[in-house]
Parts: C-alpha cells; structure tokens; sequence
DNA sequence: GTTGCTACTGTACGATCGCTCAATTAGTCT
DNA sequence: AGACTAATTGAGCGATCGTACAGTAGCAAC
C-alpha cells in the first residue's frame, strides 16, 4: 500500500496575491459575459475559489470592480503611452504612435468594450466606481495634453489651449472606439486613425482658432472695462 | 343606500395601445434605474398592469427593449433632425442647429446616457438589439451625410467623401456626448458645440485633405495597371 | 341577456442574486 | 509536536429574476 500523503485542500495566499487573482478572475468574467459575469459565484469560480472569499478580501462587490476598473485602465493607458513616448521620435510622430497603439486589435477587442460599458454604467450609481472613473479619466487627458504640449514646444503646432485640445481629441477617439467596437464592419480602425491623423494636422495648420491662445486678452479685456 | 355600479378591475386596451405604454414605462424604468430597470416587475409595475402581460405582447423581454431602442433613437433622432433642417438657412446654418441639439439638455441628461448603455450592452448578446442599433446608427449617419452633401452642394465646402466624413463627425459628435455624460463639470456643452463648429470650419477650408474625393484616381490607377 | 373573444391577472416554479457566518484547515511560529 | 493565526470554505438567508399557464373578466356583437 503507497504511503498516505496529506492534499491540501485549498491553498493559502497572502491577501495581495489573492487580490490580484481574483480582479483577474473578474476581467475574465466581464470580458466572457459582459453584466451577466458581474456575479460573485461567476467570479470566484473563474477564480477557482470559494463564494465567500470575494467578501474576505473586498469590502463588497463594487469594490471588487472598482478595482478591476483601476487596475485595467492605468495598464491600458501605460501601455499605449509607452509605445508613443519614444525620445528618439518627433512629438508628431509620437502621436501617430499613440493613435495606432489606440487602435490596436487588443483595444478594440469587442469584448474589452463590453466591459468598458460595465464599468460606466455603474459610475452613475456607485461613487467607487465614480471616483476610478474621474482619476482615470483626468489621468488619461493628462497624457494626451502632454503629447499636444510637446507639439507646442518643437514650434510644429501654433500655441493652443492644451486642455480643450486634449478633451477634443480624446472624444474624437473615444468615438471612434465606440463605433468600431459596436459597428466593426461600418468603417477600418486605418479610417480612424487617418481622421485622428487629419484632426492634428488641421490643428498644426492652425485650423482650430478658436483653440488659439487666448487667455490675457480676456483678462485685459475684463481689466479694460473695470477702468 | 347608494346605488352599486360595477367598477372594472381593469381596462382592455388594444395591442397597439398598450404595446406602447409598456415601451413609454420602460423607458421610464430604464432612465431611473438603469440595468437593474431592466426587470418585467419593475416595468409592469410602472405601467400599472400585471406582471404577464408583457410576455402577451412582447416574445420576451429583450423583444420590449429592443422596440424601446427603437422607438427612442428613431425619435430623438427625427427631433435633432427636425431643428436642423430649416429650408430658409443655409446648409452651414443648419449643422450649427444640429450640433446645438445634439447637445441640448434633454439629450445631455444623465439619464438618457444610462438607456443608452443598456442598450449598448446588449448589442453584443442580442440578435434584435444588434439588428435595431444597426439599423439606427445607419440613418444617423445618413441624416448628417445629408447635411454635408449640402455643404458641398451649395460650394461652401470642396467636395470631400461623404460617408467617412459622416463618420467622423458623428464619432466627434458621439465622444462628447459621452465625455459630457459620464463627466459633466469637466467642460462645457458650449465647447462642445464650438469644437464641432472648428470641426465642419475646417473641413470648408480643405483642413482635411485625405477627405478629399479621389474616388476616379483609384479606379484609374487599378485600370491603368490593369493594361 | 347571452355568448364569445381575448386582453389581462397573478400564482407558481426553478434559478440566481449578494452577503453572512460558523466551521474548517493551511501554514507558521514556538 | 502542539498551538495559534487567519485565509478559506460552503451552507443558508431573504430577495429577485424571467417565463409559463390556468383562470378571470372587460367589452363588443348579436
């Protein structure tokens, strides 16, 4: 007879780990099932764990998404900020960069945006998700205000307001995004990133005056009617 | 003693009639509750009928969204459609309508971006979703190639490719409207619409040369190679 | 007044939901 | 080897879900 050997019957891991296994358990879920796989019993089973483990480690189970979101949107937005922030490279091209990384099939992954729905419409009704959405969100214009300023300071675009620019431009991706990933057939991401293209060119040829620079005039303006 | 008159439990309604009431309680459901409004209980209660009738009249409930997305994309866009077309403007005037209704209050309401999603999300998992949202998003697009062919029509414009052109401008369009719904405060309608006003100004002044018509040259160059 | 059609009601059913909590046990420390 | 900590389990709770279906009743026709 073999020798009787004890099996651990589960495995322990440090919360961290455990963490990470399960927001990964969830993203799977999300991706698989859209709404239908934000269930605890979905999740901890994609997890191999048990139904109550989820409320061990999360608060609850918005909190579990919440940090789903987080966690997936700073990853996606570094890895496309890293394929355009390349040194070497004029600011212009960096954008290019940032447009075809944007437009990546990994980004447009059809069920990748069925959990970006997941996500937004829960900002409405949890202020956890609300609070990831606004950091990212800000975080995101953020990158894209520093690749425009860039373009500003190489003298390759006129100075222009680099906040409304970046919100311009990150709706215009955004729509793009959306309308690939609902209505993939209608038009070519190679389109999209053509019409990202011509938005900047429009925007170096000074296209857009009304995003020139204009903020002493205004003050100057308020300061000549106080006289 | 008072006469006793009989009083009907409950009043008989014709097909038509009350499909349309369930849609109208739908929506009613779906802007105040979102996904969770998505409930035959919750519907049914809203419209102040039993729980079966619905699966009366609809085949089932992904059926009753599905004429609600409907019914609510036809007629939001026939509204946006309506105050732009104006015969006594001009073609460039009447792009300035659209774009002040497309981001009017009614539209930019939170609650409605919340349907939207809902829709949205089940684009992916539901045949007649999909088949509805298609069907919308083309006569979209088709009532704003219609107010570009204008532009080009009455030379205020250099002719450019329609459809592409369309596109663009809706996702400009469609990206605000989430922007704008996901996170009011950050920037204005008002930025907005004058942002999609740079857009079409730019698009009159060639700013966007690969929207240029070169349908001819293709052709030409694929017989050319042809010989 | 009676009949017939069918819009309509509402219980019932099986499945699933988020979350709780007492019991269990893996892994570590003495 | 035994004790201790805490990660993990899983049955159980009350609520809600979509759909089916057998029965009820409004209302028009005659």
């Amino acid at each position: 007879m073999a020798t009787k050997r004890h099996v651990p019957k589960f495995h322990r891991a440090t919360p961290a780990v455990r963490r990470e296994a399960l927001v990964e358990a969830t993203l799977r879920c999300l991706k698989e099932f859209g709404h239908d796989g934000v269930s605890v019993r979905r999740i901890s089973a994609a997890a191999g764990v048990s139904i109550g483990l989820i409320n061990h480690h999360f608060p609850s189970k918005s909190g579990l998404i919440a940090e789903t979101y987080e966690i997936l949107a700073l990853s996606l937005l570094d890895s496309i900020r890293r394929q355009a922030e390349n040194e070497t490279i004029s600011p212009r091209e960096r954008l290019s960069n940032f447009f075809r990384a944007s437009f990546a099939p990994e980004i447009l992954d059809p069920q990748l945006f069925n959990v970006w729905l997941v996500f937004w419409s829960m900002v409405a009704h949890s202020a956890e998700i609300r609070a990831v959405h606004f950091s990212t969100y800000r975080k995101y214009r953020s990158v894209l205000e520093s690749l425009l300023g860039r373009l500003v300071e190489s003298g390759e675009a006129p100075p222009f307001r680099l906040r409304p620019a970046a919100i311009a431009l990150s709706a215009l991706l955004d729509g793009f995004w959306v309308e690939l990933s609902l209505s993939p057939g209608v038009f070519k991401p190679r389109e999209a990133i053509a019409l990202c293209e011509d938005w900047v060119n429009a925007l170096c040829n000074g296209g857009f005056p009304r995003l020139l620079e204009a903020p002493r005039t205004s003050k100057a303006g308020a300061a000549a009617k106080r006289r």
